[in-house]
Formats: structure tokens, sequence, C-alpha cells
DNA sequence: ACCGTTCTGTAGCGGCCGCTACATTTGTAC
DNA sequence: GTACAAATGTAGCGGCCGCTACAGAACGGT
């Protein structure tokens, strides 16, 4: 791996981590550049354009997210609703808002925009889908993967409902 | 009701139709002039700026969705899971995905910046888990309560779901 | 020492944004 | 008709956006 490529993978991390925390509304690439400690110029040097970059980020988001999964206390398979909740619960206490309310922004980008967002968002959901069926203990790969839809579905769900300070009655 | 507050009136309606169909990123003023056959300037003649706007667009949305919901084939008083299935075909089916496609536009708004996003966006959440409950045969406020609130972040997960590409598997 | 490539700073383009100053037209009351 | 207010057009401000032209600086190979 050259210097390059390794100049690169900082600025994609450091952006990642702008992204996450400031969402897409306030990513320009200014602002960009300055949490990635350099300057729009060069961001443009090493990404050939916008969408470049946010290829890059996206990409890098995907595997930092499929990582986060596995950390914490490991969850033994279990029911829907039991792991509904243990879910939910996890999703509520760490630092992992901002990351649901990025998801967010990218389905309602995905909606307008279409492409680089509905790829990105969807393989982020792709990843976490079958990282659900894999804690179901249901039996027949296709109840497994119905159900893990639906989890995902209900979690997606809830996050909007408290993004608008609509919280669970 | 005055002239001046016909105009107004006619103004919000052609706005709203805008907001729904081209989405808050692509509202701006100039923009929604064009769609309200006007201009801009005249805009900030009935409107003391763009906040209020919004406000006025918002407040007329929340009345227009919840009218909407009482159209079409009525719904009788039936189960949770019945009630779900029958009103995500309804959300499917007409033109109401641009109004899907907003409500999760003004989820990720209201995460990220507040007001007036999240009021208007709690307002139709609140009308519309009220509609769902008084459709739902189950005894007892507090059950009928949550469940309603189970179906609507339900609703809102599939349409996130949907909109990233992820259809029902 | 020289040259060529790689890297980086400066400045600015055209375009959209919310908003405003100013002038003008239109309508109304006397 | 005239005086005044309401309504509307024109032009432009400062600010952000993605992006680019151009000029140096830094650095390696010969």
């Amino acid at each position: 791996m050259g210097v390059e490529t390794d100049k690169r993978s900082r600025l994609i991390a450091r952006m990642t981590d702008h992204v996450v925390q400031h969402g897409l509304a306030n990513s320009g690439l200014r602002a960009l550049a300055r949490s990635a400690q350099t300057s729009d110029r060069m961001l443009l040097y090493y990404f050939s354009d916008k969408n470049d970059i946010l290829l890059a980020v996206f990409r890098h988001l995907a595997d930092r997210i499929e990582a986060m999964l596995d950390q914490g206390p490991p969850i033994a398979p279990c029911g829907p609703d039991e792991l509904l909740t243990a879910l939910w619960a996890r999703s509520q206490a760490d630092g992992l808002q901002p990351y649901l309310h990025l998801l967010i922004e990218l389905a309602a980008a995905s909606a307008r925009h279409g492409e680089p967002y509905r790829g990105a968002a969807k393989q982020i959901a792709d990843r976490f889908h079958g990282w659900i069926a894999s804690r179901l203990a249901i039996d027949g790969d296709r109840d497994r993967q119905v159900s893990a839809y639906r989890i995902m579905a209900m979690l997606d769900g809830l996050a909007v409902l408290k993004a608008v300070g609509k919280g669970q009655p």
C-alpha cells in the first residue's frame, strides 16, 4: 500500500466521522476538508469529484457499521421479540444515534436523488439484514429472512418516530 | 375571510403541492414561487420569511394528510396484522409515495435541525397514530395505543426500506 | 545543479441561496 | 382628479456551493 493510499484512507476515515456527526446537508467540500485537516483543493486532488468522495465515505461507513455490530456484549440467538428489544436498547445506548440519523437521511436522499445514496443505503441495509438473521433462532431460511426483515423495518420505524420526537407511548 | 387570506391560502396549497412532489431540498424560494405562479418577491410579501412559509405549508400538509386518511374504501375495525397489511397496501396504491418520502425527509430534518421540522412531523405522526388507533379492534385504551404505535413504526420502517431499494424479501 | 513529477496554496468562476432596497404600477377613497 | 396605500417588478446584496486555472513549493532521479 503506497503512501498515497494511506493518505486517502486517512481522509476517508475523517470525512466519514464528519458526515456521521454533522449529516449530509452539512457536508460541503469546505466543511469536509476542515474536518479532514486539509483543503477543498486537496480533496479534489485525491478524489475526482464530490461524488467520488461520497462513494468512498459510504463504502467506509458500511464497513464500519458492520464492525460495530459485533462490538459490545454478544447477543445469543433468540426469538424475534427478544432480539428486537435487545437491538433497540443497544441502539439507544452508545453513540449510535448519529448513525441512525444518517441512515434516515440516506433513505430520504435515496428517494429523491437515487445514486449514490440508494446503493450505499441498500448495502448497509443488506448487511444489517444478514446480521440480524444470523442472530435469530428460527428454523427455515425463508422464515428467518422474513422475520429479520420485519425486525429491521421495526427498528428503522422506531428510529424515525424518535427522530420526530414521538417516543414510545 | 379577506381577499388577502384567500391569496395566501392559494399560495400555501400550491406550495404544499410543490414540496410534496419535489421535496424539501428542492424547495428554495424561487422554485416555490414558480410553482405558486408568483415571484419570490411576492412570497416574502405575503410571508415574513422562509420559516413562516414552511410553517404554513406544514400546517396545511398535516390537514391534508388527515383528510386523505378518510378517503378511499373505509377500513373496518380489525386486528393489528390485518390493519397493517391494509394500510401498507393502500400506501403503495395511490399517489401516496411522495407523501411517505416527504415524511422521511421531515424525520431526517428533524434529527438535524429540530424546528420547524420536528413539530410538523410530530403533529402528522400524532394524528396518524390516533387515526390508526381508532381503526383497531382492541379493548383497552392503553393496549390499543401501543398497538397503533407499533403499526405506525412498522409502516415507517417499510417505507424507509423501500426508499433505499430493499423491498420485502 | 538541473529537471520533471508530485503536491499544495491562492484566487476565482458561475450558480444557487435567503433576503432587501427601490421604483413602479394598480387600485381605492375622497 | 388627486392623494394615498396596496401590490408587484427589477436588481442586487452577501454567502455558500462544486469546481478549476494557475503558480509555486517540495522532492526525487540523474
